[in-house]
DNA sequence: TCTTCTTTTTTTGTATACAAAAAAAGGCCC
DNA sequence: GGGCCTTTTTTTGTATACAAAAAAAGAAGA
């Protein structure tokens, strides 16, 4: 193991207390979604043992829970490791989430209470807050956590756990093919439409606010000629972070 | 364990040779979808390792790919058992399933070989066959089947997996709440109209085939009272099948 | 007879040991 | 130097043992 990966390992583990297989994943998948563990980085259990201070038995389902949402890669006999989507992946991912989200946005619009649009909205100013001070982690999470409020708020609680998968997996995506120049993906008022006419009960405008979001969100992304690159790292197993 | 329940394992269980997590996940599943295993049932560990051959570390895999196709409920420290959907969550899946199956069947529209088309239109046949024979679990079996084709078909994978996951949650509901009298929930050329369609490149008219199949489905299920009575039999822990 | 508390049994959570498979390393020949 | 085969090491698959929690059974009292 790598040294890098080690002490990044090292610094997300729970500090103190036992850590349950919940909390493994969570740990993992936040550093897949902060780009601190690349895809093709191998995650063996081990290793994530040692580090987390737990046995296999434990970081084995954690890794089951990850192979699940999609995070991870597990392949009969061989070590588990981070997802690399394809580009094409990528596009179904957005076409997807479209669908779902649009549709939520829709069904919600004019049905949520005074309460649940606040927090919406404080989400939203917290996003631009984080933005305006430059702090592009903190912005993500708050941009994060405003979606999974609208999955958690929406009335159909099925396509409301699809939306919350489709969210993760879409963060993934972008960390992996964001334009290298880009400082950050915060698209000015999107969020701040798409809250007035959730408010106003427009489903339509809704729906239609979440799908220029996503569009924009897609658009930011470099989804050129790299396909060749990825597949064929995965394919040879190049490991950009380990031996 | 009730002798019914540990017959109905043992009928399950593979005839020969070793038999990995997704053999059990496989057979408890068909379990579940063929009503031999009623909601509330309890899936010891050990006990199905012992039926399967197996030690608990291969059950507990199963079991954890079961939980997370929302077959079964897997809380901390308590057994895993049969999940019963309520009617809300009933609802809920069918129009989730109405809008993926219906955005998948209008992408599909005219963009299907005619290898394809033949693969879906045998179903069909076999469905009706198996209707007109009599055979309510073959006649089942081949109309998930076709449903299975539509989602491997999808041009977008992320969608089509979506897809299977929704289908299995359908099948378990529609098992779960079907009407006491109902022979079977054949009905009769939806499937042809929706193929036909299909091959034309009509995508709304496919869409609306998939959508008017669903309702008719979702009709023949009794979603009326029953509500209050399986939530009561989920807390308070009464089990049909087994002490 | 019903309730409540205690004791027993069952069942899951976790760690660990050993076998089998895959990956890596080393040595060999060209 | 580069490719190929053998050996070693690493890593996963499975079974099992023991502790902790939950469920069930039994006993005592009203």
């Amino acid at each position: 193991m790598s040294n890098a990966w080690h002490e990044e390992m090292q610094a997300v583990a729970k500090s103190g207390g036992r850590v349950s297989d919940r909390d493994i994943a969570d740990k993992v998948r936040h550093a897949v979604l902060m780009q601190r563990l690349p895809p093709g980085t191998k995650l063996p259990e081990i290793t994530l043992g040692e580090v987390f201070g737990v046995s296999r038995s434990v970081v084995r389902k954690s890794l089951t829970r990850l192979a699940s949402e999609h995070v991870i890669d597990q392949r009969p006999n061989q070590v588990a490791r981070v997802r690399a989507p394809s580009v094409e992946e990528t596009r179904e991912t957005f076409d997807a989430r479209r669908l779902v989200e649009g549709e939520i946005a829709a069904q919600l619009a004019g049905r949520l209470s005074p309460e649940a649009l606040e927090a919406l909205e404080r989400q939203a100013d917290l996003e631009t807050e984080a933005f305006r001070g430059g702090d592009e982690p903190a912005r993500i999470e708050h941009s994060l956590t405003l979606h999974h409020l609208l999955a958690e708020h929406s009335p159909n609680r099925v396509l409301g756990g699809m939306l919350t998968d489709l969210v993760l997996r879409t963060s993934i995506v972008v960390a992996l093919y964001k334009r290298s120049g880009l400082a950050s993906c915060y698209q000015e008022g999107q969020h701040g439409r798409l809250l007035r006419h959730l408010a106003s009960g427009d489903a339509e405008a809704a729906r239609g606010a979440i799908h220029d979001h996503l569009n924009g969100l897609e658009a930011l992304l470099d989804l050129s000629p790299r396909e060749a690159r990825i597949d064929l790292m995965s394919i040879l197993g190049h490991t950009p972070e380990q031996a």
